[in-house]
DNA sequence: TCAAAAGTGTTTGGGTTACACCCATGG
DNA sequence: CCATGGGTGTAACCCAAACACTTTTGA
């Protein structure tokens, strides 16, 4: 073994590493982020997103430290996650002299989301993302996280890759399109995004699934299994 | 402070951070990455990105510790750095039970690096990313990450979104499209590829300079500055 | 006079938007 | 019957690729 960077290992103290959580819904026709209002220093009381430490005893690797977070924290598995950045700086949290922060973004369904919370956070609540985004009482830089997270997303659904595990197992095209419209912010052309769908092939209709409500039934759908790029 | 937090940080250990740095350059017509031997252990005598410890004495936040370790690894300030990612787990590097790198991604001329190696590194060459990327025999996962580094460049030369600091101050359009041509890996038909530069208006010509060569001068021009999203 | 540099022009096609329609269906 | 679901057709537009061509210029 290296001697000199074995000698560095050892020697040099090493920064306090959290995971946080972007986790975004639709709710009311708009994208929101969950945050959770902070018990214990520091910024307490104020809205962050939610997030944890790193535990090299327990997590395997990034994604399932972000996995066992959310666990923790909200008491949730979460379907599909994407690593956004990594942050990290000195003085930027005043638990540790150096702090670095991996940031994850996932969908979810909003009542995944229990009014329950967890350990080190006494309330929950779904924001919509520009309301978060202008909120300068947001803790530490997680106003940016956010940004970053919602452009990702926007990007995302323009190109018609849904992020898995957002729609429930069958959904309607309409379904699709309201949550793209949310998402985008914008309305979209029903006709215009039914060809990108088709020619996409992202969706799959479920033989003689359908559902009925007041009028003609919709004719229900599941996501195609990986359109990789 | 919330004691039970304060705890964690002292009682749990933290994962050793490394960074990582994926530097690529266009030369004999082909988009090209840094490799190192390496000297020691991990994986001694084996290629890999150029990296070093994260410094939390030394270094104020990510950023600037990939611009330490590339002074210190290559002599080198780098012009602009993109963070591409951040990979952990454990079992990732001999070194420690639990691995954390922070990978950034760099553009510049490929005479910036001289052949001198610097510390824990006995050797440096440029290696085409194809072949790069197909070595079975580099070190840890650096093959994906060089698949990262060159997805996100061929992203952004094919948007015209060009690495400041990998152009010379002045360049021709020539220079441009046959830097494009070597990072995408294809040819560019000049019309349209000047159209294009015209219309996104990312470089302004340098008023009255001109290279001369064999034939005809070529005009030079500059970047224009920040053609942010 | 040669060959690179620079510029002009047109055609073609893909992809998307916008808009106007059509029919089907269950309550 | 009506509002929703599902679908067709089409004109317009933007963007980029492809191709052909002319002019300029220094050695």
């Amino acid at each position: 073994m290296d001697d000199q960077e074995a000698a560095q290992f050892t020697q040099h103290p090493m920064p306090f590493v959290r995971m946080e959580l972007a986790l975004l819904t639709v709710l009311d026709g708009r994208l929101q982020v969950l945050l959770g209002r902070r018990t214990g220093a520091p910024d307490a009381g104020r809205w962050a997103l939610p997030g944890g430490v790193l535990r090299i005893d327990l997590d395997a690797d990034l994604d399932a430290a972000a996995q066992r977070v959310a666990n923790e924290r909200l008491g949730i598995s979460l379907p599909v996650i994407t690593q956004l950045c990594a942050v990290g700086s000195q003085h930027r949290d005043p638990r540790a002299p150096w702090a670095l922060s991996v940031v994850y973004r996932a969908m979810l369904a909003a009542e995944q989301v229990s009014a329950s919370p967890g350990k080190r956070i006494d309330a929950l609540r779904w924001t919509p993302v520009d309301e978060a985004m202008a909120d300068v009482g947001l803790a530490l830089d997680h106003a940016h996280l956010i940004q970053n997270a919602v452009t990702v997303t926007r990007q995302e659904f323009g190109a018609l890759r849904f992020p898995v595990g957002f729609f429930p197992e069958q959904f309607t095209l309409t379904d699709l399109q309201l949550a793209s419209e949310a998402v985008l912010g914008r309305k979209l052309d029903k006709s215009s995004f039914r060809r990108r769908l088709n020619d996409a092939a992202v969706a799959v209709e479920v033989a003689g699934a359908m559902r009925t409500g007041a009028f003609r039934p919709a004719q229900l759908y599941q996501l195609a299994p990986n359109k990789n790029d």
